[in-house]
DNA sequence: CGCCAGTCGATTGTCGACAGCGAGCCGGCA
DNA sequence: TGCCGGCTCGCTGTCGACAATCGACTGGCG
């Protein structure tokens, strides 16, 4: 494993254990270890500067998550995302956020939606000048938010395992220019349902909504199928 | 921590972790570790027989599940389960049952049914003999096929976390026994619309099915709010 | 020539010990 | 008498070392 740069810019405040796990997840899910790759602990520990305990907690907390896979006395690989994980991926976070957004309709006070829209807004600016990587950073807070608004903890938790998981997919899978301007335009049917506390029409708003972006993403998946890592010289 | 006999029937193939993690569940579970109480490591580790650092990777694992709850340098706690926590679980529980009905109705073989109705029919004459516990455990059965029956990995992943705080509330919550007759019955609706391939009225009936479960263990929640665990003496 | 057993290296699983934070207790001071 | 500060102790966070296991390699035997 010899030429990725992992470290901790060490803060006090969180333990290293924590630290761990925000590294892991930013390399994972920016793709800087790739699905499949083997996490050598060892190695890991070392060029993190730690020591296996807190890594190996850590782990314990990914592989919770799903984002690594651990084989009992044979290692701990980077899951890897296959085209069934995709349509599972996104069908599961189809029903989650229907939810959600019946939670926020149902809430006796009629909550402001200012933030949602203000993202969203963002987000067409940021698909009319072709700004890929800011439409998706929105695109996230937007649904982010949408569950965070629906002041449900335990989809709050839950929620955080497919976010994660549709973060990596977003990365392996760059989106075509074109496309982006279709995700960003199609928020605005989910706000308007919501505005008019519309439960039906909200439903399904969101629904066609990640089924679409399940489509486009699930389209031509075999980018998952990225070369299991054959970096094995040197070190 | 004095009376709190966990042990572990060591077997060779799994690893301490995994055995902790296993006792772990089931005194939580069972209520042997009630909500609040807090995880000493040091007693914990010493009670089993074990070191910190498995008991620690344990942890972990019950703290990404929400079994314990950990405060950073301060420990690590049973979690509570508040009135609300139970209305965010039942209705969780019914989208992904729900979802899980839809996979099944959609799947492209006739699955049989063999497996739920036989456990359905177990259910009802458990039910009619009052055997609680049996009722308990086959409706959990039931539902864990459900979820297994359709075929999504990922919603049996989420499902895991769904059914542990499941099983925690039914321990907590003993049903009147005229209520689980009505718990069983409403098992038939189900089955009949998953035979019948209707989707519509199966997302109906399961939501009905949970709904309905929701409520009675809801209704009147303040055993939860278990008194704080006061075994502060010997040592 | 191919298969099986023994050995070795690499990697995970577990342990005991030390360091450091936080809470509660005790004493001094206003 | 009540509040503030330092001290102490219990507990968590982290570390380095040892033990156990798995896979691959090697060599012998049929």
């Amino acid at each position: 494993m010899p030429d990725a740069p992992l470290s901790l810019g060490q803060s006090q405040r969180k333990s290293l254990r924590e630290h761990i796990v925000d590294v892991l997840h930013e390399a994972i899910l920016c793709g800087d270890l790739s699905p499949g790759q083997p996490l050598i602990e060892t190695d890991l520990a070392a060029q993190l500067g730690v020591s296996r305990a807190p890594l190996r907690e850590a782990i314990q907390i990914l592989n919770s998550e799903g984002l690594v896979e651990t084989i009992p006395r044979r290692g701990t690989r980077v899951s890897t995302l296959e085209r069934k994980d995709i349509v599972e991926l996104y069908s599961l976070r189809g029903v989650l956020e229907a939810l959600a957004i019946r939670c926020i309709i149902d809430q006796s006070d009629p909550c402001d939606l200012r933030r949602l829209e203000a993202i969203s807004e963002r987000m067409l600016r940021a698909a009319k000048r072709g700004d890929l990587r800011k439409v998706n950073e929105l695109d996230h807070s937007f649904h982010d938010t949408l569950i965070a608004m629906s002041g449900h903890s335990l989809l709050q938790t839950t929620w955080h395992l497919v976010a994660l998981r549709v973060r990596r997919v977003m990365t392996l899978r760059n989106m075509r220019n074109d496309d982006i301007r279709l995700v960003a335009y199609s928020h605005l049917p989910i706000l308007e349902a919501i505005r008019a506390r519309d439960g039906e029409s909200a439903t399904s708003a969101i629904e066609a909504h990640v089924a679409t972006g399940g489509d486009l993403v699930a389209e031509d998946w075999e980018v998952g199928a990225m070369p299991p890592p054959l970096q094995e010289e040197e070190l």
